[in-house]
DNA sequence: CATGAAATTCGTCAAAG
DNA sequence: CTTTGACGAATTTCATG
């Protein structure tokens, strides 16, 4: 039988390119080739790869949220009633849609959800939680805590721990 | 007296710009020029503008971690015993630092931070808590949780809400 | 697979309406 | 803010080791 999905077997030069688009993802293909040592036309091909094997998803915008009015960054904590399989994919899909959600994880613990929301100042989040979020009947309570500041991690490691000397 | 940042005012322009580029980072600046009915001159110097003055923070590159060997994400709460602002931020700096961390929230509540990582699995999970996180001794206790799905929400509304007919 | 040199497209800048 | 045109740079395609 065929694999379900083609041995997507990562190389050195690879992993090589990942890393460097995640720390720059703006890089040009000209100088991410330069950078890795590889010609422009072979870097492109490989990036091309990448995307379509499904590696790399994509881009995401990284936007300054306060300048855009909203300041404050909150986790809301979800809990349901009832745990249907149904009831709760329906209710994911709501949750990913209301407005200043960035992120939303189905968790495996007490709450079943967390969001990751972006707001204007306190009253809006109020609105926000009661309007769209506590009104499904799935949702039984809400808990909110605020984020005093949010930073992106490192990541996955894609090359090989560099030894100490 | 002068405002300390130049009023930044996005005019609708600017915002359909940043609408688009959310939903699709990777749009040439011909293409989105396109979509909004605009030059591409006026496109391109709006672009640049919302980038130097910051609103535009840069892109982020979007990986299938499962892909590439990390196909569990979990949530891990740490909480602190002393909370000193030294000994908080440089936790902060450490823990953005450990490998699989995705993202790093500071929040205010009985769990001091909430780290979202990506592992290999339960024994990597397992690994890292207690060698990169459990060591500090700023670091009371941790409490793990499994994320079962992660999705990416709608976030902020940056277009006036389109009315209902 | 990787390479180098084509052709094509894109981004940038300037001037004018 | 749009149009036009021209320049330079980048991406793509292709033929070849």
């Amino acid at each position: 039988m065929a694999k379900p999905q083609p041995p997507p077997a990562l190389d050195d030069i690879d992993r090589r390119i990942l890393a460097a688009l995640v720390e720059n993802a703006e890089l040009t293909n000209k100088a991410l080739a330069v950078r890795l040592g590889l010609a422009e036309s072979t870097c492109a091909y490989r990036v091309r790869a990448l995307r379509a094997s499904g590696i790399i998803r994509g881009v995401h915008l990284d936007l300054d949220l306060a300048a855009l009015g909203c300041p404050l960054l909150a986790v809301v904590k979800v809990r349901l009633g009832s745990h249907d399989e149904v009831g709760v994919s329906t209710l994911f899909d709501q949750l990913v849609a209301v407005p200043g959600v960035l992120r939303v994880l189905h968790v495996a613990g007490a709450d079943d959800f967390h969001l990751l929301m972006a707001v204007q100042d306190a009253q809006a989040l109020r609105d926000i939680v009661l309007r769209h979020v506590t009104v499904h009947r799935t949702v039984r309570s809400t808990e909110t805590q605020l984020v005093f500041e949010a930073r992106y991690g490192v990541g996955i490691p894609l090359v090989p721990d560099a030894r100490s000397t």
